[in-house]
DNA sequence: GCCAACGTTGGC
DNA sequence: GCCAACGTTGGC
């Protein structure tokens, strides 16, 4: 099982409207880079990822979501009136594609950005790293506890013996 | 609103 | 295949 994060503005797609969805579930559309495909098309049901918000103040992780479909063609890439359309993108050859997924839960707070640049143990976490700019990118399994633990409360670093 | 970082496009 | 121009992302 592998851990990932996705990343989404909440005025255009937060973790409230997943919430609101149907089963809490919803299928991740609108992917158009290939490396973020790539990554969704690794993911496996079952596999768990950090929501995150975007390009709002503050950005961080909210939320956690399952993924309960495997990667299969993003429809939308058909579609003439979405903004997600592609004309290289076909039935017989899709280009794009997307997962399904639920939301599991909010996190009892968000951790911001901000306070994820703080840990030295994240630093290689590719969200933070300068000038990243996926949308879908995993995450590493030390980091997910880590977070986790950030979450209920628990700084890591601090609990260490002296 | 600014702008750095990055991906994509297209001329050559 | 190179690379300049352009568009987008997203933190600040």
């Amino acid at each position: 099982m592998n851990h990932w994060l996705f990343k989404s503005e909440p005025d255009v797609f937060g973790i409230d409207h997943l919430a609101a969805k149907p089963k809490a579930t919803e299928h991740w559309d609108g992917v158009r880079n290939y490396q973020a495909r790539n990554f969704m098309r690794q993911m496996q049901v079952g596999d768990q990822a950090f929501f995150y918000h975007s390009n709002c103040d503050p950005p961080g992780i909210v939320g956690i979501v399952e993924v309960v479909r495997q990667a299969y063609p993003d429809h939308s890439a058909w579609n003439p009136d979405s903004k997600y359309f592609d004309p290289a993108s076909t039935p017989d050859n899709p280009r794009w594609f997307m997962v399904d997924v639920r939301l599991v839960r909010k996190l009892p707070r968000l951790i911001s950005l901000a306070e994820l640049r703080e840990h030295p143990a994240l630093i290689d976490m590719p969200l933070v790293r300068r000038g990243n700019r996926l949308s879908v990118m995993p995450v590493p399994e030390q980091a997910w506890q880590l977070i986790l633990a950030m979450a209920q409360g628990h700084d890591e670093r601090f609990d260490k013996p002296l």
